[in-house]
DNA sequence: TGACAACTTCTACAACTGTAGTAGAATCCT
DNA sequence: AGGATTCTACTACAGTTGTAGAAGTTGTCA
């Protein structure tokens, strides 16, 4: 399942929180994107036939909820890059974070805590 | 400057041996991808184009190559999914690469390792 | 109960993408 | 030199994406 760029925006708003109507999250869009009300009920629109959001129609309203997870949406566009452009593997694009991306101090340190928790998680 | 899938093709070729003709690089375009001759010099045409690719005129036959290189069309693409998918900041990134990743032992330690390096680096 | 507001569904449409055919020009082989 | 081969330039066309208007339907408030 992959989001268009458009998708994203509203997916991002409805992780946030949901169960949300349309018109909440035309309020809950970043300032700089202004959409019409239409555009958004597209966009949602398009999201339930492809199955990442469900709705729910209350009366005279929908709501809308999230399917797919956004972890599973990061997943998927991780790996898509991955494959595109870091010869689809992991090492690679690590390899590029780290030396290419000069990481602030205390993004290293966030980084070495995230391995030596997750080190821990495993030996369990 | 952002590439679409099939730029994303032909540019990963034409990276890996330049300058190159549209024949050469259909040649070496990875099996699964099967595209009519014409298909790549549209690609091409398209990438000339956009200005990601420099093309040269040999009497009958063209030579392209890069403009844009590797490493910047990497940083654009890393941002852009950043910035989608990852709250625009490298620390959710990074952080969801180490806790969902399940990173292996050894690239646990080729991250740390290249960690290391940058900071030697830095300390010049 | 009627007018206004807010919702919904349908339709639209231009730009961008993936994919390729056609026709004419240049090159090469015998 | 003439046919076969290979290029290039141009055109095409369906599907996807961004963006939204129009018109009909439901809810609400005086």
């Amino acid at each position: 399942m992959k989001l268009t760029d458009a998708e994203w925006q509203i997916m991002n708003v409805l992780w946030e929180r949901y169960p949300a109507t349309a018109r909440g999250i035309a309020e809950r869009l970043p300032k700089e994107v202004e959409w019409a009300y239409t555009t958004i009920k597209t966009l949602l629109a398009r999201l339930v036939e492809k199955g990442a959001v469900k709705e729910n129609k209350k009366g005279n309203t929908s709501l809308y909820e999230p399917l797919l997870s956004k972890q599973n949406a990061r997943r998927n566009a991780l790996k898509s890059l991955v494959n595109q452009a870091f010869d689809g593997a992991f090492g690679p694009l690590m390899h590029f974070l780290v030396e290419d991306q000069k990481l602030t101090e205390s993004q290293k340190k966030e980084l070495l805590k995230a391995i030596e928790r997750q080190n821990k998680k495993e030996k369990t």
